[in-house]
DNA sequence: TTTTGTGAACTAGTTCACAGCT
DNA sequence: AGCTGTGAACTAGTTCACAAAA
């Protein structure tokens, strides 16, 4: 029962509209990076309940999140480590690199480009892009080259670029988000504040720092009074 | 039985248990920044369907959102684009401003202390902290001090830090996070990868870049196969 | 046994739709 | 007329609880 549709017998949706949530899929992440040290440490077999435990998370929950995509445990024993693993790497996209180009070759730009976090898991950054002709040309401490801007078509094609993060002031967002789409890269990350409009099919994933700092700010207002 | 217990019957804990969902004060910044644009542009009113179709919200969302803090709004009107955003900001505790120290002064601590969009709203970088004998006594090109962490207790008391966002490497995240939270720092923006552990009345707001990516690469691998 | 996979029940979050104010 | 504030209806997401498998 790998992967029945229920509920309209006939009037199915065309295609598969897909049903897992983004959720679900951050939640993949997280096991993933839990498998990564279980499986560092030798450990063969691991249960939900064993797994729930490391977060917050409820047990029957990541059957659930894994249940989407197969039956990958085993009764009475839990879930192997290593398959498990390779299994949530390949559903994830992993197994095959993802190569990344980042926008903006400004502090953040150049901070994300030498992040080593992201190799491990399968994540290249390939280019950095910038509009400023001191940089171009030369390349963060890290070894990643700094390319003109106008070049981003033609350098997205040679080197496969998949993903485009967004590090560019608030101003020039907008503007170089239509660049990365007009060029077909179909999966953006953008850490620039504000809404960005891309075409559907298009995914755009948005880490806002001031909304979050500001989420912090009003629990401290909150805090105050209440207690 | 991981979390929370379900909660003895009428024993239920004093005031009011805060019903506000993080959901919704992540919207209330976002609200907030397109009231900034529109003040600035002179624009005396606003109804809650205009500004629901800056980004794609649903009308009503907008006013239960800010339904929770007051009635702020004038039938047949909308609301008054100042009074609002004066609102906001005193909700989100921007009115005050809001103190922030950066615990890590490598490439990301670094360009987040040097990141000037959050100052416009309320926010203020006053410290970095390390352990690197080098970069102590150091500044931020911007101009922010490097402390040795070991400092940071008296720093936090003399600078009334609130606020402290986690830039060190994973593998030292917990261990920074539990001297910001012994020195009483009751809200921390965590930007390594992994989960961390804080204290109950102390709140952790977690952004994490490998999760995002991997969410980008779930749908770029999907939709490889699906369409 | 133990632990998965999953319908059913529950909870949280969103949208509808309309009474009531200006 | 126009638009808010809000109960009711709906949708999405989580947790429970148990039959079935190893």
């Amino acid at each position: 029962m790998t992967r029945e549709n229920k509920l309209p017998p006939e009037e199915r949706p065309r295609a598969i509209v897909e049903p897992v949530s983004e959720l679900t899929t951050n939640r993949l992440s997280v096991y993933l990076r839990c498998l990564n040290a279980l499986e560092t440490s030798g450990v063969r077999t691991i249960s939900s309940q064993a797994l729930a435990e490391q977060f917050h998370l409820n047990a029957a929950q990541i059957r659930k999140d894994l249940a989407y995509f197969g039956e990958f445990g085993v009764r009475g024993i839990g879930y192997y480590v290593t398959e498990l693993r390779r299994h949530l790497r390949q559903i994830l996209g992993l197994d095959r690199g993802v190569r990344v180009a980042i926008m903006g070759a400004g502090n953040l730009g150049l901070a994300l480009a030498d992040y080593g976090g992201f190799r491990d898991d399968g994540f290249e950054i390939v280019a950095l892009f910038d509009t400023t002709k001191d940089k171009i040309g030369r390349r963060s401490r890290g070894g990643v080259v700094i390319y003109d801007i106008r070049e981003f078509r033609k350098i997205v094609k040679r080197e496969a670029v998949q993903v485009a993060v967004i590090a560019v002031p608030a101003a020039s967002a907008q503007h170089v988000v239509n660049i990365v789409v007009g060029a077909g890269v179909k999966a953006i990350l953008n850490f620039s504040p504000g809404a960005l409009k891309v075409p559907r099919g298009v995914k755009l994933k948005s880490l806002d720092l001031t909304v979050s700092l500001e989420s912090l700010s009003f629990f401290l207002a909150q805090g105050e009074s209440g207690e």
